[in-house]
DNA sequence: CTTGACCTTCCAGTTGCTGGAAGGTCCATA
DNA sequence: TATGGACCTTCCAGCAACTGGAAGGTCAAG
């Protein structure tokens, strides 16, 4: 199979795939007598993983992690969930801190008229602000 | 006021004030003798502005149109507001994203023994998900 | 006159791709 | 057999928004 195959059937974009394997994240594909990239279904698979991963937020180098573990056939069903429960942490941090920002944003805007005139309370709020968040 | 003095009063870090003003985000700061920017209450106060609305999430291009209806004294409040109101829908955006990638994670983990055994739900769900969030 | 804190510039790296250029391969059709 | 087009290859560059290091200049105090 080529790459562009492997491309629509793991849902990734094939300039994706070659730099997922340019920095290690998948392994070298096998290379047809033309130098073309071979792949076989289990790699479909496993770029579906990644594809999937990454959708959920995951890092490269968390999806390392997640990928060691899929390997190893003796790992511990708790590192994975430890993986997982540390990731939705980091989810929480960022829906806090958005759902801090959009607080804010909304009390500004809240307060501006919206109109043709100049006075804006949105503008004077940005310049009072003591830029903490 | 060197450049270290205006870091410290604006929340910004000395290097990415040499950013924005390379990038053109804040104009060049003008120079003493020995080639030291230096600056003025003013620059520490559109500096804060800066940081402000970086910390409110907008981006540095919008930041640039922020600057640029703060500077212009015939505009219209409306301008403003829409700008805030976009990014706010950016926001929820995001918020979304987050939460769906939240509510799929725990869905997993909860599955998920998290002992000893290597059976894991999630690794089974990873690689049979359609990659689509 | 030296020490050390501060400043300067330039270049490179971060994350996760994406795009273009220049060229090679493969296969079907004329 | 040629040729066209779809596909593949590599390399280089760039995006956002910084951050870090290196090599060196400036300034004020002791």
């Amino acid at each position: 199979m080529n790459i562009g195959e492997v491309a629509q059937r793991s849902g990734l974009n094939s300039r994706t795939i070659r730099f997922y394997e340019s920095i290690g994240l998948v392994s070298p594909a096998g290379r047809s007598a033309g130098g073309y990239r071979e792949y076989a279904e289990n790699d479909v698979h496993r770029l579906r993983f990644v594809a999937s991963a990454r959708a959920l937020g995951f890092s490269v180098d968390e999806i390392r992690r997640l990928l060691t573990l899929y390997d190893d056939r003796d790992r511990s069903s708790a590192d994975v969930k430890r993986l997982v429960v540390e990731h939705v942490g980091e989810i929480d941090r960022k829906l806090d801190e958005l759902k801090a920002m959009r607080r804010t944003l909304m009390h500004l805007a809240e307060r501006c008229h919206g109109d043709e005139r100049p006075d804006c309370p949105i503008l004077d709020g940005l310049s009072a602000r003591q830029p903490s968040g």
